[in-house]
DNA sequence: TGCGTTTGATTACGCTGTAAACATAGAGGC
DNA sequence: GCCTCTATGTTTACAGCGTAATCAAACGCA
């Protein structure tokens, strides 16, 4: 045969990436739960059992999408934090933060509540190795404002647990407001953290 | 035949309250994944089909569930803030939110991310018929401690906020303490919010 | 006593994740 | 150019799931 068509080759040469961006875009259209392993093969154009050769199960999927998610979210942050100085960076990243949960509702979900859910331990955390990692971007920022009122590591942890808590609270519907209005929202209550935080 | 033995019984007689009670074991066992509807009939003694008699489908059962840990979580709330005064309030309320959270990872997942998750409408809220409505009783103390800084509701849902993200990434191990750890982690965690937001 | 309504049981369908066994294509050594 | 090895697919099969459709029993009221 050797036909160079890529389509019907036997081999589909990619299909670790192809598998793990057809489990994203899936995500993304129906949510965590409408994802099926078995979709995602089809998408590919691949038999069903074809991506336990790149994934030990689904969970391992899963956990590769929310890696790509990380470097995402780390990327972003970065971008907010070099955007202004001082607390305004702060709340630039918090916003950054929001808006990231707001914009890949799915995604977010699965980063920190997916894959098994009640801390089943295989949890991925982002490839960090450009220096991008989200957690490593707010913690240096907290610690360049951190007061004698408490400590950095504190402020770091309460500035992350504010904006991931605003970010659920608001994808979960319990607090209403639009998609516009949630913008305005995380940047108004992250501002009014980083004032209190920076001592004003 | 008309036995009296109420285990051989056609009709369950409390089949609902028997289902919500199982569904409830059946997800602090193994988490949301690991609980079916199938599992939860037969715990109960019953068909496949008969929790469809009470409930339209599986979430709708998941959501009585949710709903009664809503009461339970208002409860704890009440009784945290009733137990001391001002700012200390505030931050028993926090810590009582997260230990609940703690307690029960399970429900407290599908309290606010479960039955079909990505806010899929079907969202529970507890009866707050008597006065323990979790939400008021938060928003009720910080109504009492808001500032000049921070409008009463700003500082409602930037409380909510924190201890709620708290939470989540303590139960999805983002942050990484045992269990005493975390309540004395969330205790240090929302004191030091509550003497910022006071003013302190 | 008998009938209607409620509540349960049975059966069946398509879907899921995944274990086991088999097939094919490309790479390296002769 | 051919042979073999290994990586990567396919096929088949199974148990479990949610739930639609249909049938059966028991309770409540006339």
């Amino acid at each position: 045969m050797s036909t160079s068509d890529p389509e019907r080759a036997y081999h589909h040469g990619e299909l670790r990436g192809a598998l793990v961006a057809a489990a994203l875009a899936d995500l993304e259209a129906g949510g965590e739960a409408g994802l099926s392993l078995r979709a995602v093969a089809r998408a590919c154009g691949v038999s069903a059992m074809a991506p336990y050769r790149h994934f030990a199960d689904k969970d391992a999927l899963l956990a590769a999408v929310a890696e790509r998610g990380f470097d995402d979210l780390g990327d972003r942050l970065a971008a907010a934090d070099a955007s202004a100085e001082g607390a305004s960076a702060l709340a630039a990243q918090g916003a950054a933060y929001v808006a990231f949960a707001l914009a890949r509702p799915a995604l977010f979900r699965l980063m920190f509540m997916g894959a098994g859910g009640l801390g089943a331990g295989g949890r991925a955390e982002g490839s960090c190795a450009d220096g991008s990692c989200a957690y490593r971007i707010l913690s240096e920022r907290c610690a360049a404002l951190a007061g004698p009122a408490m400590s950095a590591e504190d402020l770091t942890l309460t500035a992350w647990s504010l904006v991931h808590g605003l970010a659920a609270l608001i994808l979960d519907r319990r607090v209403s407001v639009d998609a516009a209005g949630a913008e305005a929202l995380a940047r108004r209550i992250t501002t009014g953290f980083a004032r209190l935080a920076a001592g004003g």
